[in-house]
DNA sequence: GATGAATGAGTATTCATTCAT
DNA sequence: AATGAATGAATACTCATTCAT
């Protein structure tokens, strides 16, 4: 497989950056539409209108189109988490991980069959060291976000608590919007939230012996729940 | 993307269950080492050192061969979810989910190169609906498993809580084998277990407002950790 | 282009017989279903309730397979030409080529479909050899026929005058099978024969200049004509 | 059997028009030599000393390739015929009839090989509907050419004589340059030209019970003639 | 910079044929 | 004689990439 290289150059030109622009947006189209397999950079140029010499300016080979489109999302991603973690009129961990939470939410449900592809094809071709690069992005990003409410966090090590905190997120934006199953956007945010919160906040022993917090509380939640059925 | 077929007969012959093994065997090899571009059915005849042919006669096409990959892994999740699951011997779900993810993890652990191929470059070539059915499949595991401790859930849907439940672990096993951060097995677990058990004991509201069990023991918690940093 | 040798052994037991029957007809099935190049070995054998090495037993080749067949239908044209020649009942030479056009169109009228695909595809294979003499065959038994009515052919070649009216024959009928366009079967016997007629007896010369028997009756005769629309 | 499609883009340039030209000249070549089954487009490419890519530029795939020879042969046939029946300074139908079959006579006889070829394997690979086109065109050219001496002709419709007469010659002339008998070509073209003739002009009982040449015999035979119908 | 015609290495798949049982 | 699993040569076709214009 071969390594996806970064674009050949930065297009400065406002005519360049447009092509570039086009570009993409017709791979995306193409990607969408017939999976990895079945886009070539033919097609690509074709579609887009312009030549394939002139894709080939811009991208060194096919695969870099595909994982500009993957840098992107992972940009995007980047900068909602930073949106959020700098959001500082925050009541509490518990609010801010929610809030997180919604914004990568509605993030993935804007144009959501191109992150289905995004979500699902691209691990597939994503080299090793880029995938872990933008994975490792993500983290430190959440990483600031967490550092704010340390105090409240079970786990010594911050890295660790991002890195899953950051897993479980995107796993399970992930798994939501590619199965699609039949749970109420509002309910898979309180779900993993509520994960995310126990992945935080729960000690390894403290929770698997005396359960004060789930004993006691568990009975009448359970009688309170009034949680809509999947 | 071709639909990736069932085999093409079932071999009851001891030798034919041998040939079927064997490049299924290889094919394994290939693809973790190459990757799945990297793959070709000529390279496979070869390196299980049988004709082209007699791949073609057991495998329809390139893809099955990788679908029977997959199709066997998803089978070696459901055996041990169900194995898990049958253990009645279990004091509480904590332990019961515990168990189930050490379980699991240790299944990702044997052939971790194979694995991480499998839970990575074959979302790409799964047709949706045999993914799904094998999704559904594990859920349907879950659910089972869930089912005796139903009392301690604070989902009224069984079926959603065993959804969320089965994504939630497999989604983190994956990116622990792939990514292999430095977290101990231990930790991992641990981790996992937490977050399960936060999805399915928190009821929404709860969790996020008046939680004493977070707020005060927090500390001491956070006292006592003696958790390895990651 | 493999030679297609004849077949491997002539059967003579009842039971090989009875094989290379129905490894035949099963063959010709085929071929008027998928044509020539949807035609395998395989196929056939197992569509003929044997296995491939059967059919080899008996056919060393696929083509013989195909030879065979046509071999088959050389035969019968033989077969019906001779009959017709060996007719002796016969008032002229007009009546007796009508005797021989209607008969070779009631031949490839049976089973038109194995018959169309006979004389189209198997040009194709037959090798120059086997379908000259085949040809040759048939030019044979049409000189039987026509030396009996030797003094009214303008021919002086009783050979040349065979394979001009083999030709014309067999090319229309295979023609008229083929199209099968909307002429008459009484029709096109009429007209294959006054063409073979117009052939055999004009001679050079007086054909185009003095000919009476065209020039005295064409008008009157075409004023009389009803002959029906094609 | 693929579809054989029309090329896939019609040459302007003249680098293109050429390079077309050279595949088509090579795919003959190849044809002629090997037959339609030992041609590969590998093969042809290499052979006109262009890629297969450029091939495949042109040409959909390989039966469009033999197509396309097939097509020009039609097409020549077709100009020959307009050409003839252009030709208004004829003394009369036999005159015409003979140019008719002289010309394509000549036609067939250049490039011998080829002809043979196209007449022979084409009919196997072209499809029904394409075929009966070219048949029919050539049919509606012969129609021309008959519509001048409608007066003398035997058959009341047009169309049906045409199509006996445009099979007939092209029958004849191809089983001449297949089988390339020891026939003088003024021979053959004699041997056709009274074979149409007779088509033509003899009416289906003139011919067989009044004709002089004919008479004496005819009457009883008819009489007695009680010859099943098929 | 842009173009797109030309390239040709690469590959999935078929199927005639063999031969051990 | 019959079987049919195994063979593997053969081939149509694609598509990423280049480079002369």
């Amino acid at each position: 497989m071969k390594q996806a290289q970064l674009p050949r150059k930065i297009p400065t030109q406002a005519r360049s950056r447009m092509m570039v622009e086009t570009i993409l947006k017709t791979t995306a189209k193409i990607v969408v539409k017939h999976g990895y397999a079945g886009t070539n950079t033919n097609l690509v140029a074709q579609r887009a209108g312009v030549s394939v010499g002139s894709v080939y300016q811009y991208f060194p080979n096919k695969d870099s189109l595909i994982a500009a489109l993957y840098e992107r999302h992972a940009q995007s991603m980047n900068r909602v988490i930073l949106d959020v973690a700098g959001q500082y009129e925050v009541a509490d961990l518990q609010a801010h991980i929610k809030l997180l939470v919604r914004a990568l939410l509605q993030l993935h449900l804007q144009e959501p069959q191109l992150h289905r592809l995004l979500d699902k094809d691209f691990a597939f071709l994503s080299n090793e060291s880029s995938e872990h690069q933008y994975k490792a992005r993500i983290s430190a990003s959440i990483e600031c976000l967490l550092q704010r409410w340390s105090h409240q966090l079970a786990h010594s090590s911050l890295q660790t608590a991002a890195w899953l905190t950051a897993q479980m997120i995107t796993s399970m934006v992930k798994a939501y919007i590619l199965d699609a199953p039949q749970i109420s956007q509002m309910h898979i945010e309180q779900a993993i939230s509520c994960s995310v919160i126990g992945l935080l906040c729960s000690t390894p022993d403290a929770g698997f012996n005396q359960h004060a917090y789930l004993r006691g509380s568990a009975n009448s939640v359970l009688a309170r729940s009034s949680m809509p059925a999947a």
